[in-house]
DNA sequence: GTCTATACTTCGATAGAC
DNA sequence: GTCTATCGAAGTATAGAC
């Protein structure tokens, strides 16, 4: 707060990205300081001078972390164009960008989260932020899609598959995803022909 | 191996018995051997004892555990009744059971997979049983609601948002859920009628 | 704000008596 | 197979010079 002349984020930042990456790499349980200092470049020290605590760093790049989430969600979302060219980009994105660790980072997150009731949650809380943008989405594709289902369950079920998904690639596993997503996708497709316009 | 005398399960189940505990009560990452012999009420040597390293031990408790969770699925789904039947037991097995830990342990164990190999192919062949059963019980569901969806598609789908669901429910979160399970009841209650007999 | 040095704790793991 | 005692490494966190 006091930060006068030092680079716009400088070590707070190289920290919280230190943090994230080694989440990607080895996951929460095996992030120290010591090791945490190392990977972004700075001293050992400097990592309780600026957070106190490592727990207090876990809630910093979770608060961080989701800013970010939700804005790349709504952003996914939010153009003014049907709901089949947002499915395919949302889709077509889930399976290159995943090797980039996006993933991984928000899961490992969960997992710190199963365990800290104060880390619940805020994870609960982005959970919801989440759901209201889906439930936009969803809205404009039961529409679009003359989907015969009531709103919540489907976006229950989009967000939980959607989760179920990512949790299982985290394991290498990816059996029937393609065909499942195909299938969503033709199904689209064809119920846009059927509703015409 | 060559345990002769002692009682059937002893030290070993009791340490295998204290980590799925302590899975459950602070996770993986806060698991170690102190506090495990301290849980099974047994001496902190003996944990290296019988199983060399607390990375060895999570590998047995994994392989324990898994065993029993294929079991216990293939049970739920082996009984010669109507799928609409076995769903309803399933569903309702979620609600009630969810707070004996058997959940967080498995996911706690899946949480370790991710970083590390090892593990991760195992826990990925578990994945693989569990879609064999899966499939089973959805082939029957296919045929009596002629549910119009390729087989594996409907596996993936019904996999991951039940995982996507469990997965919530650790982080307190429930939205939609009954709406969804409802849905999907009351939509396999009406197909039956439909198709009749 | 950043560095070095260090206090203090807890960890995994082993040795050796029983 | 079980216990006590302990080693060495690694962890968090702090104090104090710069």
């Amino acid at each position: 707060m006091t930060n006068t002349a030092s680079a716009p984020h400088s070590t707070e930042a190289a920290l919280l990205d230190g943090a994230e990456r080694l989440l990607v790499e080895i996951g929460y349980a095996r992030l120290t300081t010591r090791r945490l200092a190392q990977e972004a470049g700075v001293n050992q020290g400097l990592v309780h001078y600026h957070f106190g605590s490592m727990e207090n760093l876990l809630v910093r790049v979770l608060e961080r972390f989701t800013g970010r989430l939700i804005e790349r969600q709504r952003a996914m979302y939010a153009a003014d164009a049907p709901f089949l060219e947002k499915w395919r980009r949302a889709m077509g994105f889930l399976d290159d960008d995943f090797a980039s660790g996006y993933q991984k980072v928000w899961f490992e997150l969960q997992a710190v989260a199963w365990n800290r009731p104060e880390l619940r949650d805020q994870v609960a809380g982005v959970t919801d932020e989440w759901r209201v943008v889906l439930t936009e989405a969803l809205q404009q594709a039961r529409d679009e899609h003359a989907i015969d289902m009531p709103l919540d369950a489907l976006v229950a079920l989009v967000a939980t598959f959607n989760q179920g998904m990512i949790l299982e690639r985290l394991c290498g596993i990816a059996t029937g995803h393609r065909a499942l997503v195909d299938w969503i996708d033709a199904m689209l497709a064809q119920s846009q022909l059927v509703q015409s316009r």
